[in-house]
DNA sequence: CCTTTCAACTTGTATTTACAAGTAAAACAA
DNA sequence: TTGTTTTACTTGTAAATACAAGTTGAAAGG
């Protein structure tokens, strides 16, 4: 045999099928071949073609109906990040601008919200920066960043008008989210917030401080966002 | 006729694993008994005692190691499901007091926090209540609950002092949660929560509303959580 | 004494077989 | 036509069996 690392039978099975669903072969709500349909397509038995599919339960791509059939569920959506929702309306990505207050640049560690630093955060020092997102031109988000200066060549010379922060360090440089961990809390705006959201005194503010993991072990982004939530409410689903 | 489904076998060696687990009969880090073990206590077959596992695996109460065997790993962190977390400790469950504002009673629906409603949950009514709950004797959460009252028998004449809510939903009715929506927002508290929370005017507040999804399909749980982070604030993980 | 080998575990994969239970449409009877 | 029964699907549960592969510690070898 050529091939050293045996894959097996039931993880293929899942993986066809969910490239299937992902790259449209399958839609929303269509009916996936039966069970002993796909014993034949895929020459396994039916524990094998089961475990496939109820891994395919599992991660939300499809549901299943004794008697019925197993039926296509879609994309599963991202499970903690929050996005807005308007009120009134949808809302979408054209009317969504971002204004960088402070552009990227080279700090000492002041403290990352509330979450204790390592040795090696505290020592490569951060790259801070601010930023002012507006929604149909009204300002509702105001969010700070930090992330760790660990090989991140040129990165405060990048340009984060049109790309996202996350999209930046995905393509550039190979960083991934994979989840983290955060704490909410409900404030009243200080001076600076009143600027920023030209609000009055004693509006209410959603605070979010966000610790968030990486596929790199131990590089952490630390953010923290404030949320102005009178028009427009942080919509997410666990 | 009240039907009584049967339970399958892998499901009730799921729950005494579970309950083993939650109860501190394992602690993290314990070796589980091997499968073959477990087959012989619970008279059933390899395949069945796996699938057991298998689930705990999903829900992260344990990992397995090829030839080591299953490693309790504790109580997961839900996904999504908010919890406490002090500004200066940690909180432990002994300090944690639920008081019933409103005793589980049937009500037409009103509305279910900004979430729609389809034919057949407006028809069967709901089970309201409030709830209070205090973190060191002061007022943290207060909550509101909406299930629709289909098919739960003696549901309102059940005690909810100690039990949590999920767990009386998930003993005696097997329903469980697999997920929702939640919008949250920053609200200034109004008189009732003034009182509730015992805080002055223009004290601000975190409201979540909450479309939580159970393994029944098209049964929803409908709930409205208002939470006073002046001293806790929510902590979730994704 | 230390190292290697091996045997006795563990979980992982896969097949085969059987029946239960839910669904939906065809076939049937009124 | 209308309502009921049957039938042919579907997924769900469960057993018995076999072998592969990773881990560990004891026995055998130097």
């Amino acid at each position: 045999m050529p091939q050293n690392k045996a894959i097996p039978q039931h993880r293929k099975v899942y993986e066809v099928l969910r490239s299937h669903i992902t790259d449209g072969v399958f839609h929303e709500g269509d009916l996936l071949p039966s069970e002993n349909e796909l014993c034949t397509v895929h020459k396994v038995t039916r524990p094998t073609i089961r475990k496939a599919l109820d891994r395919l339960v599992n991660e939300g791509y499809i549901v299943r109906h004794q008697g019925k059939g197993s039926i296509v569920k879609g994309i599963p959506k991202g499970v903690g990040i929050l996005s807005l929702t308007g009120t009134t309306s949808a809302i979408g990505q054209d009317n969504l601008l971002t204004h960088i207050v402070v552009k990227p640049e080279i700090r000492n560690w002041q403290e990352a919200f509330t979450f204790p630093l390592n040795q090696r955060e505290v020592e490569s020092g951060c790259i801070y920066m601010e930023r002012l997102r507006l929604v149909n031109n009204k300002p509702v988000f105001f969010d700070i960043t930090m992330i760790p200066n660990i090989n991140l060549p040129r990165f405060t010379s990048r340009n984060f008008e049109n790309k996202s922060l996350f999209d930046v360090l995905r393509k550039y440089y190979q960083v991934e989210v994979k989840g983290g961990e955060q704490k909410l809390l409900s404030i009243v705006a200080d001076e600076r917030l009143m600027e920023y959201f030209k609000v009055g005194p004693g509006h209410p503010v959603l605070q979010l401080n966000r610790k968030i993991e990486t596929n790199r072990s131990g590089f952490y982004i630390y953010s923290q966002v404030f949320c102005n939530t009178a028009e427009y409410a942080l919509y997410g689903i666990f």
